[in-house]
DNA sequence: GATGCTATTGCAACATGCTGCAACAACTGC
DNA sequence: GCAGTTGTTGCAGCATGTTGCAATAGCATC
C-alpha cells in the first residue's frame, strides 16, 4: 500500500519494541492496535472491546484489557478513571494532562501541567509524593452547573 | 476518651431524616447504618456488603449500594476512587479531604484541604470550577518507591 | 525450515456494581 | 387500628473488568 506516513507514527513500532522486552506481536494485539492508531482523544476499555469486534469479531475483552496493560507500560496509551470509575483511555496523549469532570452535566476538561502545576509542587513538597498526573481526574460542577443551585 | 463530642451521634437523627424526605426506615437500612456506626476511616462498597451480612446473612447488595446512595445525598458517607477505580466510601468524614494513593505500595494519604487549596484555587480563577475535594484521589508514587527507581 | 521455550490466548469463573420490574411493606391520614 | 400511596426490596440480568489454567502459537536458535 504505497501510503504517505505523514508524521513518524510510533505504531511502526510497536512490534520491535514489544520484541525488544520478549514480548510477542500477535494477530490480536495487530487488530487492537489498528483500532488504537484511528482512535483519537478518551476512549473507554468497553468501546475499545467494542471497535476491536467490528475488525476481529471474535475478540475476546481479557485479551483486549490485557494488551492494553501492556502498551500502558510502553507508554503507547495511558488511563484515568471517569466519575463512576470505569476506566478511559487516552491514546498517545501530545501533552501529559488530567481530566476535569462535572457531576452536574457530566461534561470534561483536560487539567494541563500548568493547571496542575501547584497541587504536584504541594504535595513533592510536603511528602516527596510524585504525582502521576495522567491518572488525575478531578470531580466536582463546572460554571454552568455551580450557577445553577 | 476526654474529648469532647461536639455533635451528638448523627445516627439517631438519620431515621427522622430520611422521613422528613419522604423516605423511608426499613431493616435493610437499619442494618447498613448500624455497620457504619462502627466504621472509621476508608472501606469498600464489598466490603460493606460483607459486614452487613455478618449482621443479616439475607443482606442484598444491591440494596446496600442503593442505600449508600441515599446516605450519600444525606451527607452521612462519601465515596472516592481507589486506584483501580473501585469505590471507597468515607464515613462521616470530620473534615473534607481528598485521597493520595502510590502505585507502587498501595500506601494511601489524605489529601487534606490544605494540600488541595492552591488546585481548587486556579480551577474556581481559570474556569469557575468547583472541586468536590472528597471525591478527589491523586496517584503516584510515595517518597519511598520514588527513589527506588 | 524444524525445534523448544514461554508468552499469549481462550475460556470459565469471579468481583464489583447498576438497573428494570413486580411484589412488598413503611408511613400517612382517617 | 386500617387502607392507600408509593418508596423499597429481592431477584435476575447486564456491564465492566480481572484472574487461573490448560492449550496454543510466536520467535529465537539452530
Ligand atoms: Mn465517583
Ligand atoms: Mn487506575
Ligand atoms: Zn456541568
Ligand atoms: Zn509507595
Amino acid at each position: 500500500m504505497g501510503e504517505t506516513q505523514a508524521a513518524p507514527e510510533p505504531w511502526a513500532e510497536v512490534p520491535a519494541r514489544l520484541r525488544a522486552r520478549g514480548l510477542r506481536w500477535t494477530p490480536q494485539r495487530r487488530t487492537l492496535l489498528a483500532v488504537l492508531a484511528e482512535t483519537r482523544g478518551h476512549v473507554t476499555g468497553a468501546e475499545l472491546v467494542e471497535r476491536c469486534r467490528t475488525l476481529d469479531p471474535a475478540t475476546i475483552p481479557s485479551t483486549v484489557y490485557r494488551t492494553l496493560d501492556v502498551l500502558e507500560d510502553l507508554g503507547i496509551v495511558r488511563h484515568a478513571h471517569g466519575l463512576d470509575g470505569r476506566e478511559e483511555f487516552h491514546v498517545l496523549p501530545a501533552a501529559d494532562h488530567g481530566h476535569l469532570s462535572c457531576s452536574g452535566c457530566h461534561g470534561t476538561w483536560d487539567v494541563d501541567a500548568d493547571d496542575a502545576a501547584a497541587l504536584v509542587a504541594v504535595l513533592a513538597e510536603r511528602r516527596g509524593f510524585r504525582v502521576d498526573l495522567s491518572h488525575l481526574s478531578v470531580a466536582g460542577l463546572c460554571k454552568g452547573c455551580a450557577s445553577e443551585r
